[in-house]
DNA sequence: TTAACATATCATCATATACTGATATAATGA
DNA sequence: TCATTATATCAGTATATGATGATATGTTAA
């Protein structure tokens, strides 16, 4: 297939859609929703190792979804836009009413998935 | 590794998120923004393979973020909350001012977007 | 019933990517 | 300078998951 200019736009949004899309991303974008914070900050609040809060920082940034400053021997990692905000609350207000949905949403993982009454 | 309560919404939310963080399913997203619509259509509007969009469209489904209805031998999807074309638009907005970052963001892959021989 | 169509599922493969431990780089202060 | 702290990067591994081709299931109509 192609990659026509709406393939790109997909998939450009589609990446930006991940960045949002595991856990520990989340984790890290959640924690920035209340104040700018320094790696070693996200590091305590999260639990998660200092290489992989800084793997997933690193593309945080690049994609745009936070911005980097370099204060003394910190960095101060914050939400690039309003937005960011915006979709993790909206993304919550949508979580409420589909919750089952999500959490029996195993995909390809067919062999945890019990079978369906009649089958 | 411990689920705590708030492990588990973290999971649910990322999980959510990945939704539409795949080019296939958001592009299927995408044509259902418009109307309802049966697999078959679905297939033709997307150049994807029928399985593909079969297995993409129980991903979504499962999650809660389209709903199907048997219609005579077509089974017709539809979104299943304005929220859904919510996220997509704002991410579409919000593309509009970091899609520069996002394009070079290639985390850990180096290989970003080229066709496939044979596509 | 059979044929044709519509959709779902399965096995398999290939790739993407999250994580860890070790190490490198950088900034500060004694 | 050296030691300490803070962050980034790298190699290696394990897992998740997207895609395909074949097949099964289901629906309608002749």
């Amino acid at each position: 297939m192609l990659m026509t200019a709406d393939t790109v736009t997909l998939n450009l949004k589609a990446k930006l859609f991940r960045g949002f899309g595991d856990a520990s991303r989340l984790h890290i974008l959640t924690v920035l929703r209340e104040k700018p914070l320094a790696v070693n900050e996200i590091v305590a609040l999260t639990g998660l190792s200092q290489p992989n809060v800084s793997n997933h920082l690193n593309c945080l940034k690049d994609c745009g979804l936070v911005l980097a400053e370099q204060t003394g021997r910190y960095m101060v990692y914050r939400l690039s836009d309003d937005r960011v905000d915006q979709l993790i609350t909206i993304v919550e207000t949508l979580l409420a009413d589909v919750a089952k949905g999500v959490y029996e949403c195993t995909r390809y993982d067919n062999a945890t998935v019990e079978p369906k009454p009649g089958d």
